[in-house]
DNA sequence: AGCATCCATGTGACCGTGCACATCGAGGAG
DNA sequence: CTCCTCGATGTGCACGGTCACATGGATGCT
């Protein structure tokens, strides 16, 4: 069912060259819109393409060029969904834009290896990296590194510094504590993320911001790994707890985990401790009961990076866009005091 | 913080035959593990790799052999949870294997696009594909595509006949619903995927050959499109029914979308009705009850699409492998009658 | 000793493009 | 009428590897 053995030799540039009875020059000029080309000539050449089912090779072009018409994704990520949606985004921006796309997801965040993919993505000869790199980390290694293409960070620092983009965290982080504190809740529990987690940073920034302005004394923050399990096993040992009568958890799978905890320590929810996240996954509405959240266009961040990325790659001036608002879904699991 | 203008050139295989003082074809068979090199020689042109920082141009290599070390991956699905688990596998074990990977993601199934995406992978001379076509109709167009390079498809037919590979859904969806006749149930609804998918059908043989089995009937199947939000809806609308006690759903999200419709409709589950699912998605074991459903190692079978592939790459014999078993995890959703 | 063989290495062509420069005819300015 | 410019096209080489073949020396066999 393939013939990997004994390839046929593809017709090149000098194939249609001879049949068209120009050039190969010609040719190149025709496939590179060169605006000096008689129509007649042009269409000459095109038939010859047709003819011969005629293929550009990338990598004689690349050679050539020392361009590759390839985008790099380097993600530092393993399958969140936000990420994931992100990377979905510019695959199908950078293809519409005719670029490929090469991706390498990072084994670990040691500067070593980071440092070891770009090199890989540079050799590969990529004409712009987008990195989803959530984790401080990395972000200050790529930083450092003085990579000699163009890249663009996702999902990073808010203070986006044109080499950086994301969503506002912060103001989403803000807002929806703000809506528990609307509520009625004044003792509000955060279950961060990693410490190293950029995201988890801002939206612990934006907690403590929303706290601070409403007079309200904070709670020291637990720090958690992003995985149901972990909000699971929180719930159980908070539910002992009673200094607080409402939880923030930084993304939605470890809300939904840490309901199950407060579930299964006999508590409900929300008559006995609003919960919340971040994220909304498609899950989110559905689970028990409907997980109040704040919603991210993950997607559009992709398209966005795309756009930004191509503007330093053609040398044009930077996009400039509006900040991604995130947008609070108000159901169930949270309830005025 | 970039510099897209002034690319200094990257030192070439002549440049660490020179310092190295031998000629540039010594310095390619050092590269290529030629076993005919002095060990001395060799290590003097590692010295000189070392020193230049040099690394191989892919486009010339891949120029010079028409072979670009590069596999593709043909996506025609949005972001469910088995599919990217594979996809971020794959990835992995190419790169493991020096691979690099391009993606691209269908827009649409027609064979035209199916057709313009493969070729576009073919000019970016791949050395293979693997696909992740869970319908039918993929699967059939690439059939008669006769596609130039070697390529392997996932998720697809149970009966692998070396050019797919799948984990064994029908024995999964037999495992699942003899587990709800063992627990007392004979009338058991499915709520199946969309009708073009290869996975909907199989686990809806695997369901209709466990009710056989046990000589029950069958009641129709209703169609649903993977989402939690159809589950909602299916739930609140079967709710009226009672010619059922126990609802197989095709996948995760559509059974916790049912749970919930099922909930609005004032049922308890799995008190009134019992619900169970499949693939085993991180939040299923967190809702509300836990999910009863069956785990797929969805790793694994990427991680052998890239062996397959690859053997057929270099014209080993195909690898051969045991099916991929699912597993049943039994949780709360689903009671004994 | 003579010759075949093999190891270690070198030489030049070639892969399919794009680029810089050359060429040639037509048309406009002086 | 001549010169210059510009449009349309051709020529040769560079890009950075690999491949087929050549070379020269050491070794083994008869």
């Amino acid at each position: 069912m393939s013939s990997s053995s004994e390839r046929a030799r593809m017709p090149s540039i000098r194939d249609v060259a001879r049949l068209a009875g120009v050039s190969h020059q010609t040719v190149s000029r025709v496939l590179n819109e060169h605006p000096s080309i008689r129509p007649e000539t042009k269409e000459r050449v095109l038939d010859a393409i047709r003819v011969l089912d005629y293929r550009p090779n990338v990598a004689a072009r690349a050679l050539a060029t020392s361009r590759s018409n390839t985008l790099g994704i380097l993600s530092a990520t393993t399958g969140e969904f936000g990420p994931t949606s992100s990377i979905a985004a510019i695959e199908d921006a950078a293809r519409a834009e005719r670029y490929a796309i090469s991706t390498l997801n990072l084994p670990d965040t040691t500067p070593e290896a980071i440092g070891h993919a770009v090199r890989q993505l540079v050799r590969e000869s990529v004409d712009g990296i987008v990195v989803l790199a959530p984790q401080v980390r990395v972000f200050n290694v790529l930083r450092g590194l003085a990579v000699s293409v163009p890249f663009v960070s996702l999902q990073t620092a808010s203070g986006s510094d044109g080499i950086s983009h994301s969503a506002d965290q912060v103001a989403g982080a803000r807002m929806i504590t703000e809506y528990l504190i609307r509520l009625g809740h004044s003792d509000i529990l955060h279950l961060a993320g990693p410490q190293d987690w950029i995201e988890a940073e801002s939206r612990m920034r934006g907690y403590l911001d929303a706290m601070r302005d409403a007079d309200l004394s904070t709670i020291p923050p637990i720090r958690g790994d992003w995985t149901a399990d972990f909000g699971y096993f929180a719930g159980q040992e908070l539910a002992r707890r009673r200094d607080f009568t409402a939880v923030f958890a930084a993304n939605d799978l470890m809300a939904i985990g840490l309901m199950h905890g407060f579930r299964d320590a006999g508590m409900r929810i929300p008559a006995d401790i609003s919960v919340v996240g971040f994220d909304d996954v498609p899950v989110a509405a559905h689970v028990a009961p409907p997980l109040t959240t704040v919603h991210q266009d993950f997607s559009e961040l992709g398209r966005r990076a795309v756009q930004i990325l191509l503007a330093q790659i053609r040398g044009d001036s930077a996009p400039v866009f509006g900040p991604v608002v995130p947008v609070l879904c108000g159901r169930e699991s949270a309830a005025s005091r």
